[in-house]
DNA sequence: TGACTCATGTCAGGATTCTGACATAGCCTC
DNA sequence: GAGGCTATGTCAGAATCCTGACATGAGTCA
């Protein structure tokens, strides 16, 4: 590399970084949650879920990340599964709440459990405050992005 | 949340927020890339090639994290657009290295400047060291997952 | 030499997500 | 009340990526 260098180098870029992390975040996600019949949407939708009971489609769609019609579909999978369950009638508007059923509840727990393993496993060479320092410098990011 | 709450919160889960940030990037880099003819797979496969000229078809896949299927969709994609040639002939095994034609290269300038801008943005809220550091943790929490 | 293992490239099929478009309901302003 | 704006839910279609499978070429070892 004698020559110009690109204007990104991979070896240093905090992007390049940031979408190996979430690679094999994600590969390691998929893998505990196989065995429990879930996908990596359909557990973020659960656990978003579990936190606010009755969100909208719209409203999961944005915290999962997805579009509304992904999510539309996300959640006709979790309610045929039995682990959701979709009011008939609007609360206001034209939302329509979705909130966990029992059995829902139960496999959150599980997957969970399972994904917190997971994320033990990634922070396991953290000293203390590292994962509070990730996590403020990844909301950095975020701002920076947005504004 | 005065009952037992889940094992996963996300508002403090490192894994939620790296997706949030990859997400956020995600959208910014088709922002920009967009108006160039370029999806994100593709712009990184560019990326890669100009890093590591000659590359096969598979180890490009390991290094934009998609499958070898995939990736040979992308090169496709591209070898049409004219920007990459694909060797005719395996130079060992059945490795056919595909490199980056003159007009690849030009595309690639425009795209990397204009993915650079986003990095910057992404870096705007950072000290001295943020960079270096954020990616030491990152590199730390790939370790942890693999190991 | 022959069997085994691994990596590469490719084909076929399915799953997931996205873009674009539309109708409806609430909010705000005039 | 009328109009404009935004948000939600949904339908239709296309794009992207994945899993599974197969054949080929190279290296290893009995």
């Amino acid at each position: 590399m004698s020559q110009a260098g690109p204007a990104v180098d991979l070896d240093t870029s905090v992007g390049y970084r940031l979408k190996q992390a979430t690679a094999v975040l994600h590969a390691a996600m998929e893998d505990v949650l196989r065995p429990l019949g879930l996908s990596i949407t359909q557990y973020s939708t659960l656990e978003l879920l579990a936190q606010r009971p009755g969100m909208s489609s719209a409203g999961l769609a944005r915290g999962a990340f997805v579009t509304r019609q992904s999510m539309s579909l996300v959640l006709q999978g979790l309610e045929s599964g039995g682990l959701v369950v979709k009011q008939e009638r609007p609360s206001v508007g034209r939302v329509l709440p979705v909130e966990l059923t029992a059995a829902g509840r139960e496999r959150l727990a599980a997957a969970s459990a399972a994904v917190r393993s997971v994320e033990d496993r990634m922070r396991s060479g953290f000293d203390d405050g590292d994962a509070r320092r990730l996590a403020a410098l990844l909301d950095r990011c975020v701002e920076g992005l947005r504004g």
